[in-house]
RNA sequence: GGAGAGGUGGCCGAGUGGCCGAAGGCAGCGGUUUGCUAAACCGCCGUAGGGACAAAAUCUCUACCGAGGGUUCAAAUCCCUCCCUCUCCGCCA
């Protein structure tokens, strides 16, 4: 969210600068709301000041012996007149703090200017990619043939855009999450946590999922919890409504959560295979830092995240999302993509954002600078958080890229140890 | 699920209608004292929004005692609803 008097002076700049995001965002209603919600908080204001001075008379009045009825009764009305005024005010300020909740975030200035994927910058490549005698195999035909991947039983016991995981594919998965959890504490230094999977509405709120997006978040019918769309959500919301001592930032958090999305409107959309899940498992880095150090946490950050790859020897390339293309809070973001060899292509795995203040503003996470100065004032943190990675995405490269002419598929060195040495996936 | 007790500043804890943004203590910060440390003593010590000042310092107004309503001239204090915590019983991995 931005900060309701930057809004109200910089509306102009701020639509400019959000061009075709800001579409949907009533701008004329927020001058409005703002300027009335000025004038009306005035009013209670001075309404509320004068009650309190009147009510101290009447105290007065009362400790002295003397009739107060006059003063009572002109306090009376005087109540009246503020109790309506609040309304108004109640209202008013509703109606701008939905507009308001509405906003995307404003690009930071490194962020290239442009209107879709198509405008994404590569800022680097890495790894070599595969050739192969053969036409490489999908990664559900590779799972199937295997016997490892089972879509059809995911389909009926749940339905489309699940998974099902046995054996060595099962287990491969799990080898996945503890290995990059273990690198992330013990070489990166991120704490680990685990986290509830369903959350409240303010939860939500925070890190800019609701109001704008609930069709995108499956919802418990009979309570007011969702489920988590990724571990940013609340592990960022561990801070919620804090203030943090300077002299711990930054600190480093790293979570794995089955995330839950709805993927309303991607229908007919990498339809088959681990692509694109209703559920699918993630590791998640999160780090909340002070304002002036954030873009040097987010290229650490995406370096942790891009690192999990290089051991995996897995072939990516990192992007610098354009304008157009950068998600509802980020203020900047890198993808990393990881070929596919399949689809002849990069396909994004992991998303490194840094969201400035913009969700510490809406979740009220703030800072006391470290240092000497007793004045020091509390401020907004930065938080960042990226995929350190998507771990069905991660399965989906290494079966693609390390498959092998006769079917099976060899695991990279790194896993070996979590697979309980087995080094190759073979056809039981 | 049933019964009960609670939610007050960074923490502990007083406060049952007005002089309470809130005693006292701890922690923190500044100072006095001190061979050093400690102790003692003095002062400061919440957040947010508005106004005055060119600005800072400062002054001032408003709100905030879990959240939201209500009663009252006046609410931390009384009433209602909700959320959360704790204790006991039941059920349960």
């Amino acid at each position: 969210m931005h900060d309701l008097k930057q809004l109200r002076d910089n509306l102009d700049h701020i639509r400019t600068t959000l061009g075709r995001r800001g579409n949907d965002v009533q701008w004329s209603d927020i001058q409005q709301l703002s300027e009335q919600r000025r004038t009306i908080t005035t009013q209670v204001e001075q309404l509320r000041f004068e009650l309190n001075k009147g009510s101290e008379e009447v105290a007065r009045l009362r400790r002295a012996k003397e009739p107060a009825d006059t003063a009572m009764a002109a306090m009376k009305q005087v109540g009246d007149r503020i109790k309506d005024a609040e309304g108004t005010l109640r209202t008013v300020e509703e109606a701008l703090s939905d507009v308001a909740l509405r906003i995307p975030n404003l690009p930071h200035a490194s962020v290239p200017v442009g209107a879709d994927a198509s405008e994404n910058i590569e800022v680097r490549r890495w790894g070599t990619i595969p050739s192969f005698s053969y036409s490489p195999k999908p990664h559900w035909d590779i799972g199937e043939h295997l016997g490892i991947l089972d879509f059809d039983r995911a389909a009926k016991i749940a339905g489309a855009r699940f998974s099902v995981m046995t054996g060595a594919g099962a287990r491969l998965e799990r080898a996945l999450i503890n290995y990059m959890l273990d690198r992330h504490t013990t070489q990166h230094g991120y704490r680990e946590v685990i986290t509830p999977l369903m959350v409240n509405r303010s939860t939500m709120t925070g890190t800019g999922q609701l109001p704008k997006f609930e069709e995108d978040l499956f919802r418990l019918k009979d309570e007011d919890y969702f489920l988590i769309p990724t571990a940013e959500v609340p592990v960022t919301n561990l801070h919620r409504e804090e203030i943090l001592s300077g002299d711990r930032l930054p600190l480093r958090y790293t979570a794995y959560t089955p995330c839950f999305r709805r993927e309303a409107g991607s229908y007919g959309k990498d339809t088959r295979g681990l692509i694109r899940l209703h559920q699918f498992n993630k590791v998640e880095l999160v780090a909340f830092t002070t304002p002036d150090r954030s873009y040097e946490e987010l290229e650490r950050l995406t370096a942790h995240a891009e690192s999990i790859l290089q051991n995996l020897n897995l072939p990516y390339r990192v992007m610098a999302l354009c304008s157009g293309d950068m998600g509802f809070s980020a203020a900047k973001t890198y993808d990393l993509e990881v070929w596919l060899p399949s689809q002849q292509q990069y396909r994004e795995i992991s998303s490194c954002s840094n969201f400035e203040s913009f969700q510490a503003r809406r979740a009220s996470i703030k800072y006391r600078p470290a240092g000497g100065k007793k004045d020091a004032k509390a401020d907004f943190v930065h938080t960042l958080n990226g995929s350190g990675l998507a771990v069905g995405r991660t399965v989906v490269a290494i079966l693609e890229n390390f498959q092998q002419p006769d079917g099976s598929v060899e695991i990279p060195p790194v896993l070996h140890p979590y697979m309980g040495g087995v080094e190759r996936i073979e056809k039981e």
